[in-house]
DNA sequence: CGACATATTGAGATCCATCAACCAATGTGG
DNA sequence: CCACATTGGTTGATGGATCTCAATATGTCG
């Protein structure tokens, strides 16, 4: 994991200035307040957002229950991913949870970056990589460790999280009720 | 999900014939007999495997105990993947279940097929992206479906799993036991 | 046939969800 | 500035899903 980490930001540390110009020209700064959406559901995720500064949350509704997905923190990238690729709608809302700082980046103008800078494109896919790990490791602890473990890891991984994301979150992130995360925090 | 194989076919489908010959090229065929191992743990998962005939499965050790996460048909394609990214010692096993035909890519051949034809580089992030889709809906099962509703969806997507695979298996790769999946199948 | 792997079935324990009541902090309108 | 609503979190009681351990059954293959 840490080490596909590494590897982005070596990689981004050596690019070239042209290739930073460009990703500097096709992304737009912009400021979203506490509770608004970055997308909703059934639009087509036609952005990415890097999240310079702030929280987010992406989530979809089961049975009329929100599942959160993901948690953003700064320097995490948002997208809905297979509304990303393939420009279809999505399924997934994305909800910044502070008021929040943005980066965002236009899929058509990254694609079309990608041809002339072959770089991005190299860089396009290690991210993917990068969070095909991710979704492999999370993968792993939903088929290995039960939600007391879940949580420790957790916690072990982003201390601050406790602080900035309300338990709801947390609980639907890591796939569990409210309840039971109340408890599993009680009995420590 | 489908989408995005049906982007891939078509794209392999237009594949100029130098690109194609080289891909022929870097591939080696060879056939596994059953219960042989495509890729051991510890080991650097240097090339890729792709499945021409026959059935695999990918694992991991985890208290002693075998947790299944990936199992393989005729056309599909198996590799341990950050070991396979990131060039590391392999967490999983790959083993064939039946006689089964191999042809396995050099990892290092591809990468450097990659720098010369562009289109491999545009397959191989297609790849990755129908991967890490792949990941999301199976996380999506375990967030959102119970034993018996993942069981009827795996049988519903690959009806003659059942027949080719010892349930085992199944029971390992659904996140359930085997007594449980053995109740599931009892009750319809 | 015998042996070993694979699958079924039963009983008790455990984890976790659900429903419901309650509490604490925050904010808002009059 | 108070009364009350709202949001976020805790706690208790109960039931359901699933695990574990153990016994039994059913292959399947030399």
């Amino acid at each position: 994991m840490i080490s596909q980490l590494d590897k982005i930001n070596e990689f981004i540390a050596r690019l070239d200035t042209e290739t930073l110009t460009v990703l500097n020209r096709i992304s737009v700064e912009k400021i979203f307040k506490k509770g608004d959406f970055l997308l909703r559901q059934d639009e087509v995720c036609k952005k990415s957002f890097w999240v310079v500064k702030g929280t987010a949350r992406k989530y979809y509704l089961n049975d009329g229950k929100e599942i959160t997905t993901e948690l953003y923190f700064d320097n995490d990238i948002a997208i809905s991913f297979d509304s990303y690729c393939l420009q279809k709608p999505s399924r997934e809302f994305i909800q910044v949870l502070t008021d929040t700082t943005i980066s965002q980046t236009d899929f058509s103008s990254f694609q079309t970056a990608k041809q002339q800078f072959p770089k991005l494109a190299i860089l396009d896919l290690m991210m993917t990589e990068y969070y095909a790990m991710w979704l492999e490791d999370r993968l792993f602890q939903f088929h290995t460790m039960d939600a007391t473990s879940r949580y420790s890891k957790l916690i072990q991984d982003h201390p601050y999280i406790v602080q900035n994301i309300p338990l709801t979150f947390i609980a639907s992130y890591l796939g569990v009720s409210l309840e039971t995360l109340s408890r599993i925090r009680a009995k420590k």
